[in-house]
DNA sequence: TCAATCCGTATC
DNA sequence: ATACGGATTGAC
């Protein structure tokens, strides 16, 4: 039981191996056993959340496991006693660790499930937000399914033909980007899709020019719906089963079977739900994303990546272009623009005024039409006449109303702007009783609050809720078909033909000839959100509603004129106002100009943390803020707080290491209870 | 001086 | 969790 001679320069983990007095390992109970030949040592990450577990464990490969046991996949191994999972990061002659090696357990399945494109991505994603590899493999890798191991192998699809690209010719850089992606290049680009685009086909055709050069495509969309649009276009476009969708809903045996055929190599274009990001495509050409600002897109388990950062972190990894698309733009991608780092796709101002519908606002209770049933509907006169006359002309008229349920916060008594701290400028609420208005960021009591924007003193509370809406609708255009889409019952399409069609933010349905108009109600509500992302994620929305409008219709928005977001919409200027938002965001620090991490745990837990974290020297303490937990209030709830820190951007991933370096001696200490560490949180309530 | 026990810490 | 090393205790 000897190393291979052949194999340099040593290996210190076998020196001490075989019997040893007065000890009774595992190891020692199998004398016999022998190592593998070649590459004896494996190292391995444990599938384990401790922090301080999050790094490689070196094993000796037992001589019959040599031929299963290879980069990539998973093994059983004895881990401080206990029989656990772990995956193979490498394979190697010698191992760095000067204690006794135990031998690695079992394989687990015949599928190597990480490549080392998708490993180097998992430890990146890991760094970045201050979590751990086996998080980030429990989010990337789908749960095993021995059933589906043992199907059949699907034959690998014909390469596609080249696609037609007429329908990106409408934008500047837009042919030039298909052919980059045919050419194999790694070309980056932001995509503002045209009001009415057919983006669904436009992805699918990026697809086919990745296909078509001989490498693989991912492209990644919010939610299910997106989903089916998406690989309808691709069915239509691709030779039969050269691609596959993947989504957490598909089910364990259908999720790991198309995730194996991926893996494998036998499917190559992969079209999916958030996950889909970290797909193990083989050669990596492209990674689209749709509508990168939906919050869809941001992972809600632990270490919380957004789909974006990953793309952008594989498209640099493995060299494959990147397509940011949307309607609007987030300031995230504007960055990217800024920085050069990608190129604007673009449509001119032609284009734009050729297929936008016509956009006003009636931000203004005083033009509310004089129609008592517009008037229990909330309509301004503006929007009653828009519908009016998209219904007369037999098309169908969207309605898009907020959720319900937006915390009550604080606005200007006159001009309805949210309030917001002078110190942090988060956003101010009233905490619990009628008290002094407080910042539900940084704690600061706002004493002298005064409206930057127009002088006021004054404050009124901002409550939002518009399910009444569809009914009152109902009331004001009699004997039209009703159809509300909202909730557990999203519609995905509606047919032609007269109809009011309500629905909340993301779950408009797609009108086959399009919507003649479109109402935007309660637009100021949806501004006042009391998030640092509310301006650019109302504006979201409301463009993706107004894409739906055929050119020429009305879109009616309910907000004050003046507001840049307002003005952004009607002029169909998503990135201008990006840009906007950028400037302001590189002022106050926060992302994506600067970088943020949120803390979240019981005060003494939280301040540990801190206490144990080396935090760069630009790093800020934006203060704590008691968390206002869902549910009613409970006293066996322990009681949470959530602390800011805030970083210039070139200091992030030294924040996020010493959040993590301090997280990991806690866990090693097992002192006190867990906190929650979140990088760049989208919401900022 | 040695074994039994306790405690902190690493876990290959 | 468990297992190990080092420190501590207590009996000879």
């Amino acid at each position: 039981m000897t190393a291979d001679p052949a194999d340099p320069p040593r290996l210190p983990g076998l020196g001490r191996l075989g019997p040893r007095p007065g000890r009774s390992t595992r190891a020692d109970q199998a004398p016999g056993r022998a190592a593998a030949e070649h590459q004896p040592v494996a190292r391995v990450a444990v599938d384990s959340p401790l922090p301080h577990l999050d790094r490689p464990f070196d094993y000796l490969v037992p001589a019959e496991l040599a031929e299963e046991v290879v980069p990539g996949s998973r093994v059983r191994v004895r881990f401080a006693g206990r029989l656990i999972d772990a995956w193979v990061l490498a394979r190697q002659a010698a191992s760095e660790h000067d204690g006794r090696l135990a031998f690695l357990e079992r394989g687990v399945g015949a599928v190597p499930v990480l490549t080392p494109e998708t490993a180097r991505l998992f430890r990146q994603v890991a760094d970045r937000y201050a979590g751990t590899f086996a998080d980030v493999v429990r989010l990337a890798v789908p749960a095993r399914h021995a059933r589906a191991e043992a199907a059949a192998q699907p034959e690998p699809a014909a390469s596609p033909s080249a696609p037609d690209p007429s329908g990106w010719s409408r934008y500047r850089a837009g042919p030039a980007f298909l052919s980059a992606v045919a050419q194999g290049k790694p070309a980056r680009a932001g995509w503002r899709a045209l009001p009415g685009e057919d983006w669904p086909a436009r992805l699918a055709e990026a697809v086919q020019a990745s296909l078509a050069g001989g490498r693989g495509a991912i492209v990644v969309v919010p939610d299910s719906r997106d989903l089916a649009r998406v690989d309808r276009a691709l069915a239509e476009r691709l030779p039969a089963g050269s691609h596959v969708s993947l989504a957490a809903e598909l089910g364990p045996e259908t999720r790991y079977r198309r995730w194996l055929a991926v893996r494998r190599g036998a499917v190559r274009a992969v079209v999916g739900t958030r996950s889909a990001v970290f797909a193990p495509v083989a050669d990596l050409g492209l990674v689209a994303i749709w509508d990168d600002g939906d919050d869809l897109l941001v992972e809600p388990r632990a270490p919380y990546p957004h789909t974006r950062d990953v793309a952008v972190l594989r498209s640099t990894l493995d060299g494959c272009a990147l397509l940011l698309a949307g309607f609007a733009e987030t300031a995230e991608a504007a960055l990217l623009r800024q920085l050069k780092w990608s190129r604007p796709v673009v449509a001119d101002r032609d284009a734009v005024r050729v297929s936008a519908p016509r956009i006003v606002a009636a931000g203004d209770d005083a033009e509310l039409a004089r129609d008592p049933a517009a008037q229990t509907a909330r309509l301004p006169a503006l929007a009653f006449r828009a519908a009016r006359a998209a219904l007369g002309a037999g098309q169908p008229v969207l309605v898009q109303v907020p959720r319900r349920g937006y915390l009550p916060t604080l606005a200007c008594a006159r001009d309805r702007h949210p309030a917001r701290c002078p110190h942090c400028a988060g956003p101010l609420a009233l905490p619990g009783a009628a008290q002094t208005p407080t910042c539900r960021w940084c704690g600061r009591a706002a004493t002298e609050w005064r409206c930057p924007t127009c002088g006021g003193q004054r404050l009124r509370a901002v409550v939002v809720g518009s399910s009444r809406t569809a009914e009152e609708l109902g009331r004001a255009f009699p004997g039209v078909p009703l159809r509300t889409s909202a909730g557990d019952t999203v519609l995905a399409e509606v047919p032609d033909g007269p109809a009011v069609v309500v629905a909340t933010p993301g779950a408009e349905p797609v009108a086959a000839a399009g919507y003649g108009a479109a109402l935007l109600l309660d637009g100021w509500a949806l501004l006042g959100r009391p998030d640092l992302r509310a301006a650019e994620e109302t504006l979201r929305r409301w463009c993706n509603a107004a894409a739906l409008v055929v050119a020429g219709g009305t879109v009616v928005v309910g907000a004050d004129p003046g507001l840049p977001a307002v003005q952004a919409l009607i002029r169909w200027d998503p990135g201008g106002f990006a840009e906007r938002e950028l400037a302001d965001r590189d002022a106050l620090g926060f992302p994506p100009a600067g970088r943020l991490a949120a803390l979240t745990g019981s005060p003494a837990d939280v301040a540990e943390l801190l206490a144990a974290s080396q935090l760069p020297a630009g790093a800020a303490e934006l203060g704590s803020v008691p968390v206002h937990q869902a549910g009613p209030p409970s006293r066996s709830k322990p009681e949470q707080t959530r602390t800011l820190l805030r970083v210039p951007r070139a200091d992030g991933q030294a924040l996020a290491e010493a959040l993590h370096a301090a997280a990991a001696i806690r866990s090693a200490r097992k002192s006190g209870g867990p906190v929650r560490i979140v990088l760049d949180p989208v919401e900022l309530a």
